[in-house]
DNA sequence: CTTAATTTTTAGATAAAGCTAAAAATTTGT
DNA sequence: ACAAATTTTTAGCTTTATCTAAAAATTAAG
């Protein structure tokens, strides 16, 4: 399995995730940055090692074999981001480029020990769910801060964007994963909200609120 | 700078400190475990980049930059070899085929921190000198154990075979980096010694005892 | 139900890294 | 010094992963 295969089946399995239908080759192109003409190259190989079916205009759905393949890789990626972050001081915003180089070492027992030694942690620092040596996803039930209603409250457990800015701007707000968020206000008008996290008070646009996940508490 | 580009300076790094000579393109081919009409294209393209200079037939030599370039892969290497050990349970002779993986990561804040987590270590668990930042490689004053006489003693710093059969053999015997090494007996007949280490007293061969490192400490 | 727009595939090129087989250059042996 | 042995390079081919440009298939629109 190559780097550029590996790269692929990820791709495509988050693109699956996110629709539930057949992944047509341009959305592959355009999460790979890439063009059409090279995922249609890719896929053909892909199908000719049984890790995906595809037929031509009806889009693609990852085997059994590829599904695992490609979970193995986002296990690997989202521990190296915790121990990037829990062990190294790196940002939220930083882990994940040096994260897409190193889910592709390959060493079962690496793996393993890294599991072990960060203490089997459940997600990752995005607050996404990191599968277990067998493949299984625990589902974190979540809803986007903007759906919450006054008086509401929940934990933050996840966002959706992870552009470097966004990050950072959460980082500035001192939102981080596992803080306790209550709704204080909501403005119907253009609906921002004024949140509590933790101990502060801060006014967030309808933007960002849809951003973030969080699990209802109340 | 490709794997490929990175892997074939180590090499030619390497093979220069041995010989302190020009590298025969033979010479290179060889520790890659690959032909020479290969060895000769990439050191053409290396050439081109200014991180070797070769005159046909004279061998090959690394420039400064190509130097450099080598020492910072090995510096990686070695860290993550450290952090292997330390924290992940590697035995000695499981650590050089991730590391060979590992050592391509790029990020200079990884390992940076890699590197502070670690305590700044001086050698990777074969007693070999990590270099610095700067890529000042600390010298080791060290013999084979073979060269001491009895009575003498020292301080195991390393090893020159780092074989997998080897590290394991040594394992067994319970001999490992920075332990005490005294020598009770030397046979002249076949060059055996019997010799203690720490608590106890073992008997090697010379084959075995020409491929083990030892600061001599009396 | 044709034409237009879109999506997908094919064809042909390129660059990296390797190979084999053969040629060329150098070194060695006598 | 000259043939033999060795080392190194060249030439041409292969695979992976890209690209561009053009062709083909499908879907959408009037």
């Amino acid at each position: 399995m190559t780097l550029s295969e590996e790269n692929y089946l990820k791709a495509i399995f988050n693109l699956e995730e996110q629709t539930h239908k057949g992944v047509p080759t341009n959305a592959i192109a355009e999460m790979m940055e890439t063009k059409a003409s090279s995922a249609t190259d890719m896929v053909k190989r892909l199908s000719e090692k049984e890790l995906l079916k595809y037929k031509p205009y009806q889009g693609t759905r990852l085997t059994p074999k590829g599904k695992s393949h490609a979970i193995k890789v986002i296990r690997k990626h989202r521990l190296w981001e915790t121990f990037l972050v829990e062990n190294l001081d790196f940002t939220w915003d930083e882990v994940h480029e040096v994260a897409e180089q190193l889910e592709h070492i390959q060493s079962d027992k690496l793996i393993q020990q890294l599991d072990k030694f960060l203490g089997y942690p459940k997600t990752d620092p995005h607050g996404d769910p990191i599968p277990d040596e067998e493949g299984n996803i625990e589902k974190i039930e979540k809803k986007v801060l903007a759906e919450l209603q006054q008086e509401d409250e929940g934990i933050c457990v996840g966002v959706d964007d992870s552009s470097s800015a966004f990050l950072k701007y959460l980082d500035k707000l001192d939102i981080s994963l596992g803080n306790k968020i209550k709704v204080i206000e909501k403005e119907a008008f253009d609906n921002s909200m004024v949140i509590q996290v933790e101990e502060n008070t801060i006014s967030i646009s309808s933007l960002a609120s849809k951003n973030i996940y969080v699990r209802k508490t109340s």
